[in-house]
DNA sequence: CAATCTCTTTGACAAATATCAAGAATAATT
DNA sequence: AATTATTCTTGATATTTGTCAAAGAGATTG
């Protein structure tokens, strides 16, 4: 197991006494496709990495709908803030396949861990890595309008999407999949992208990036 | 100076040979109200901690329109991961007021001080800070409807709503003036705000509530 | 391969918000 | 105080996206 811990990033540079200290303060939890990983709410003890699956962090609306606000994939550290400030997670974490943790006892973690440089450097650098990720979720679902949203998917993942149902891409963009295949439609008519049986082309990548850059 | 740079959370740690180096690193800048810090695009070569002044930080959609993201307020270090990471500014910043900014070498100032763990320890504080804040315009802006922003408005800002323009208000709630106005209109008709002369009186916070918990 | 189930598309309509234009209220200036 | 300039409100209309219902297409199962 502490050989399993030296390989994340975050302990690579820890010594074998240290390596062994966190595994005593951590353990490994399994969960399947669908379960919760936390509530919006809920306190957090633990600091959490996600070592296997696909998470998914998502509010509710006042209607009850889900907005999706984050993916997190491995070897991704998860909501460390709400261990450091002590706060409730802000939203919801749902497992989109099934997936493995590793849970830390964070009050331990802080004062016997987080003041080695190196670790705290890589804390900073997962801030930081999170940050990204959070202004472009603003950037992409505040500032874009849907078929903007659509084509800035298209050109990021035009590779994936032959693997993904269309109501789930609506879902990740925020947006109805009646809406997606309007605008998937438009698209095609407008001759930027092809829909076949099972995949679509892009046939114009510049023109698809004219709606959002 | 160091005197000056001390006072700052950041920096209240360091010994006063620092200070000093810290001081030779940096310098205080000057900006009158309206002028913009930072284009979006542009690249960072130094960190930047806000003195004095309110910075508006924002982007522009496709029809032109300003979407607001941040308010900075003294003494916010500004966008500190677009140093950590060598990117380009995803947003630009214009001061909503007469302001004035201390600006420090970045690199040097990596180099020097952000192993220091005091100083990392406030960097992470910093990062996190921001984290929340982004969280809470994500929050704001993705989940919730016009009258949930205004109801969210009014009871945090309830004080400060008779010294701003109503069109300040509304753009900084992303909405049209027109908007805010209607909204404000069906609030008072419901009874839950009264609108004087020059001024909003809250006759009713928790109906405001409930428009937004 | 027919029946069934699930997902996608389409159409008609509804809701929320923006836009444009005009009028009303306030504030600033002469 | 009268005039002018700003800002705010109101109404009419447009745009974007969501909702609901039904039809169509693909996939799955017996």
């Amino acid at each position: 197991m502490t050989e399993k811990l030296k390989s994340f990033y975050l302990f690579k540079d820890l010594d074998d006494k240290s390596l062994a200290r966190l595994d005593e303060i951590s353990n490994v939890i399994e969960y399947k496709k669908g379960s919760i990983l936390f509530f919006e709410g809920d306190k957090a003890a633990n600091l959490i990495i996600l070592l296997e699956g696909i998470l998914q962090v998502y509010k509710t609306d006042q209607k009850g709908n889900k907005v999706i606000l984050h993916h997190f994939f491995p070897v991704d550290v998860i909501a460390e803030i709400v261990n450091f400030e002590h706060m409730h997670y802000p939203a919801s974490a749902e497992f989109e396949s099934d997936g493995k943790v590793l849970s830390i006892n964070y009050d331990t973690f802080e004062k016997e861990f987080l003041k080695n440089p190196d670790i705290s450097f890589a804390f900073i650098k997962s801030l930081s890595k999170k940050i990204k990720y959070l202004e472009n979720v603003i950037a992409t679902n505040m500032v874009m309008n849907s078929t903007a949203r659509v084509a800035k998917f298209l050109c990021e993942n035009g590779d994936k999407i032959s693997k993904l149902k269309k109501s789930h891409i609506a879902a990740n963009l925020n947006m109805t999949p009646e809406t997606l295949s309007r605008i998937l439609k438009k698209l095609s008519t407008m001759g930027l992208i092809e829909k076949q049986k099972d995949e679509i082309l892009i046939l114009d990548k510049e023109g698809l990036e004219t709606f959002y850059l």
